[in-house]
DNA sequence: TCAATTCCGACGAAACGTGTCAGAAATCCC
DNA sequence: GGGATTTCTGACACGTTTCGTCGGAATTGA
């Protein structure tokens, strides 16, 4: 249904890498459309999933990371639903990914704290793993969560003096 | 074998984002092994398995992605192998990933050349991911092979002028 | 001719991503 | 209190991708 898969596109062998999940994306576009429908009292789940045509009950799962991480407050019960927890401005959209999706870390070999790699010894690839994953992040916390939820203006970042 | 997974690091939902696969880890070891080994005559594929402590049958079907773009030569038959087909210090890491990966683009949306998503009218959000393709493939070509290849010097790049 | 080596396709097992579903718990309103 | 609404949670199912093995064909040097 959603799948064209152009024949053109030589499928080399998966074609694809270094990306983020539809977890990110519903995830992102979630806080987005809530940004702009928060007026007050909180909105349900429901009409979020409505609004950007996004799978509720999936959604509903990936929300869990948002809320755990403090980026959203929820209310139970009737008229219950989703509210920012801090102004949209205050927001980096790094924060948003790792919290959907965990550290971000462009090879195993970062991940755990110590020891990077067990060939430690000259392992000089890791240098370039770790820049990778710095720009990620920078490229990331460029962004506030505000800065998406204008509507079109071509490309105005707020608050990142550098890049 | 390899797996520790320390019980204290909470296992989010799969933790861990934005990966290069073994595919690159592997990929990568072998041209910057390559690089080292590779004095006048061809390196067979199995010297270099060992020395870097890879699957050799994998690492075989892993090559062909390199090979199809240029960056190895080999010659088949007895005494074999592999040889860089071009200077280390003129080898960009962006290059070599992307013969091994495909294209480096971190959200689905950006797959397609021409139509940015279908809801192209007010995504904003695709800015997001252009940004960071852009930040992971500047961090992937401001490193070249001969970089890796130096034994353990602590960052020192060559030709990139910028950052 | 024989051994070494790359090349290629098929196969299999395990992990992961993408959802769905059912039901429990909380909250509001009458 | 009772019912409607909504979040929260865990289990499950399905397809795809990753990781890797295997066997054999093609090529080359001695």
């Amino acid at each position: 249904m959603n799948e064209l898969q152009d024949p053109t596109q030589r499928d080399l062998h998966g074609s694809g890498a270094v990306t983020f999940s539809m977890r990110s994306e519903y995830g992102v576009r979630f806080m987005v459309a809530l940004t702009r429908m928060d007026h007050g009292e909180p909105v349900s789940l429901t009409d979020i999933a409505d609004q950007e045509d996004l799978p509720r009950a999936y959604l509903e799962q990936i929300i869990g990371g948002l809320r755990d991480a403090g980026l959203i407050d929820s209310q139970r019960g009737a008229h219950g639903g989703y509210r920012l927890a801090r102004p949209a401005n205050e927001v980096r959209m790094g924060e948003v990914l790792r919290a959907l999706e965990g550290p971000i870390v462009p090879m195993a070999c970062l991940a755990a704290a110590g020891s990077p790699c067990n060939r430690a010894d000259n392992c000089t690839v890791s240098q370039l793993w770790s820049r990778v994953r710095d720009s990620v992040n920078e490229a990331l916390d460029s962004f506030t969560l505000a800065d998406l939820a204008k509507p079109s203006s071509p490309v105005a970042l707020s608050s990142s003096t550098k890049h």
